[in-house]
DNA sequence: TAGAAGTTCTACAAGATGTAGAACGTGCTG
DNA sequence: CAGCACGTTCTACATCTTGTAGAACTTCTA
């Protein structure tokens, strides 16, 4: 249930960068346009996939609408941070093991994140 | 590509608890016996079915093969943990907001795992 | 009241996954 | 040597997810 497809992330990245809720049309206009700066062509998406997309991530929870204005608008229900650390989360699940994935896990970060973690952390 | 369905996933965690390679018979028998612990009736799984998993796995990179010996033994590729911390990784992904991301991940692990990271990070 | 704008229903194609029989290869044994 | 037993690969299909969108329904408003 965690993973999107490539349009429903595509999605999602518009309504995390808008902090207002938007339209479907609106976001079927942003889609379009960023299609068009990568591949030659592509016919613009219609309103009605859009509307899918965004009615499959109401279901997921990811999304909510307001029902209330006639064109309905949506936005996000959590912050793209907060859904990315929830998903990594998830990942690193409850397993046992769950030091020695952290352990491997924080190899990998760049020097100035594991200063970032450190700060954050604070000093026992 | 990351994700695993539930038998491809039940099949990795039981090759993570052997670091000897093993036969898909021997898989076999242990994926009913799991089952069996859980569900009340379910027969067990017929061999090609772990095999064609496994054929899945080893085309994702996540398992490899003994084609030597004559029952193929199977092996998973990397520990549970290096494929855990990369798949954290993958899910961290190259956004611009990474630190705000771990940052709201720090904040929601355990006290004890937040000292195991500091000892990790050292002191700056 | 009819059309425009919007929403929901229904549908289908493609890919992933679970599941397994059919077919093929190969060494052992009578 | 022929055929079986065991093992692997091919082929197949059902289900679920995702992308995609037309058809049909709803509701203002001119």
């Amino acid at each position: 249930m965690a993973t999107l497809g490539d349009l429903e992330r595509a999605v999602m990245d518009l309504l995390w960068e808008h902090q207002e809720a938007i339209t479907a049309n609106i976001l079927r206009d942003l889609l379009s346009q960023r299609t068009t700066d990568d591949n030659a062509e592509s016919r613009p998406l219609a309103v009605t996939t859009v509307l899918t997309v965004l009615s499959r991530l109401e279901k997921k929870g990811l999304v909510e609408r307001e029902r209330a204005s006639r064109p309905h608008r949506y936005r996000a229900v959590t912050s793209r941070e907060e859904h990315t650390a929830e998903l990594m989360l998830e990942v690193l699940g409850s397993a046992p093991d769950r030091e020695a994935v952290l352990a491997r896990f924080i190899g990998t970060v760049s020097p100035g994140e594991a200063q970032t973690l450190r700060t954050l952390l604070g000093r026992p």
